[in-house]
Order: C-alpha cells, then structure tokens, then sequence
DNA sequence: ATTTACTCTATCGGACAAGTAGAGTATATA
DNA sequence: TATATACTCTACTTGTCCGATAGAGTAAAT
C-alpha cells in the first residue's frame, strides 16, 4: 500500500513539473491545488527538500521549486524515501536487505523468490519512471479531445 | 508490505504441498515445521479452509490438507486474503476498485497510471504463480549440489 | 468415555499512519 | 529598520491495525 505521504509527494511533484516557470510555488497554493491538508504538505516538502529533490527560497516571494529536471527525478526515489524498500518482503530488498527470522534457509524460501520477482518488477517500472516520462504517459493515455 | 499473515500462509501452504501424503498435517507439526507461533497460524489455516483452499478432519488423525491440486492454487488468492487488493492505491485496483477523494480527474492522475503498472505487474506475477510452479521454480533456482 | 485436534470469539499491547499545533527563523520589501 | 511573508522544526494526538495469545467449545476417532 502506498502511504498518503509518497502519494501527496508525487502529486505535488507532478504540479510543481508542471508549472515549468521558474517561480517557486507556495505551500498553500500547492495544497489547495491538490487537495492537501496544508500542513501534511509542509512535512511532505520538507522531506523532499532534505533529500535533494526540492529547493525552497524564504519569505514573500518564496515557495519551492524542483532541484533537478523532472526527467532526472525517478518515483522509485520518492517512494523508497516515504515507505521504505519495494520489496514486499525485506530478505527480497535489493537496497535494504534483512533476512526473516523465521527462515530456515532462505535459498529454498519459495516466499522470497516470488516476493523478489514482484520487486523487481515493481522496481523496473518506479526506477524507470520520472516526473517527465510520467507526465508524458499521462498525456498519451488521455484521449485527445476536441477543444471546446 | 506482505503481512505476516500471508507469510506464513503461503509457507504453511507450500508445506502442505509437499508432503503430498493424503494424510493431514496437525496445526502443530506445521508450526514446528515452519517456526510460525502455533496459535497464530491456527488463525490462518482455519482463515484458508474458510476460503475453500483447505479440508480438514477433527479428531485423532485429523489436521489440514489441501482442497485443490497445488497446480489450481494461486498465490494471488492466497495474498489478497489476507492483505486486501494488490494495488498501491485503490483507484489503482481492479478487484476492489474504489475512487480516491482527494482526484480532481482520475483519467489525468499519474499516481493512479503508475500505480496501476505496478498492480498489473504484480498481479501478471502472483496471479500466474501456482504453488505447483513455485514449487519448480525452487528446484530449479537451487543449483544442483553432488549428493553428500 | 476419553483423548485428540480443529473451531471460534475475545482480548491485548505496541507500532505506525495521518493529521494538527505552535513556536522559531530567514528573507524580501517598504 | 520594521513588518509581513513563508519556510523550518519538534512535539503531540488520535485512531487503526498487525501480530500474537487465551480459553472455552465442538467434532471425530478409538
């Protein structure tokens, strides 16, 4: 299950990808946009700008703005950052292996072999996934319609 | 996150597989078996006969066996059990399809287009995974050691 | 009749997610 | 320099759910 805090995160991400002015954008207009509390928002920010994705600038005026070209921030990154490991099992983690207690040889666990194949799947698509690609599929799947 | 549940779950069930002895295997030899506290996978076994995956006989002799050819038992049925949809999110899921709130337009969502690659994947994975051909793919992940 | 072994309900502690509150700090602008 | 603006950070609350345990009850074999 993917938690509010890496749901919010991309979401806002994909705005802020979005609005390619260089003007940073603020908390409470990205909330109001995307219908987060404002204050959830704020945490979700500063975890992504303490982590290099974002840059923020203070006072009037300030707000914050993506660190790096949407083509180079992948949701891998931002989803290991708010929920940890992919895998659904730690001993299947490529980035954070932990072996299960419970385990007599884990060479012969079909329940870590299966979990790693989903996680490497999973992996493949969110590491091969960026902010630019993703808005590029969205704008793909959306049927084009004529204007109005 | 797989939860515990569906862990030992499939451990039991692969277990089960086997001994492919007609004869039933008691809650408690399986626990031993798999180091799953007895009680708790007493829950889980009782949770899988519900659901039509197991048999059992009471009594002296009695215990748990498979209901279905381990080739007929998918680890997709055995997972949603126990921790719900596949999906990230549940606009993402197609078995338990549910709006998100906060979504101006669902069609335009890039959390939901990715997500739902993720849950096709891992649906493709688990949902085409026996504990039959588990069961193989173990053997043949195992490198064939000389016999000792 | 008695032992064996599954059946079912209730309960508990702890962890963690989601969200809130509020004091503090840096910056732009007048 | 004063002041409003907007990010920074810590702490806390609240609720939910997972993992596990306890114990009384029921069916079946011998």
């Amino acid at each position: 299950m993917l938690s509010r805090k890496a749901k919010y995160a991309i979401k806002a991400l994909l705005a802020l990808a979005d609005c390619e002015g260089d003007e940073p954008m603020r908390i409470a207009d990205l909330a109001r946009a995307e219908q987060i509390p404002p204050k959830f928002l704020e945490l979700i920010l500063l975890g992504l700008k303490n982590n290099g994705i974002l840059q923020s600038r203070k006072g009037k005026g300030g707000g914050y703005r993506l660190a790096r070209d949407p083509s180079q921030i992948y949701l891998g990154q931002i989803v290991r950052m708010f929920d940890g490991p992919l895998a659904p099992v730690p001993c299947a983690s490529q980035t954070a292996y932990v072996p299960c207690a419970d385990c007599r040889d884990e060479a012969v666990c079909g329940v870590r072999l299966a979990m790693k194949e989903v996680r490497d799947a999973t992996a493949k698509i969110l590491d091969g996934t960026s902010l630019a690609s993703l808005r590029q599929k969205v704008d793909r799947s959306t049927p084009p319609v004529a204007a109005s």
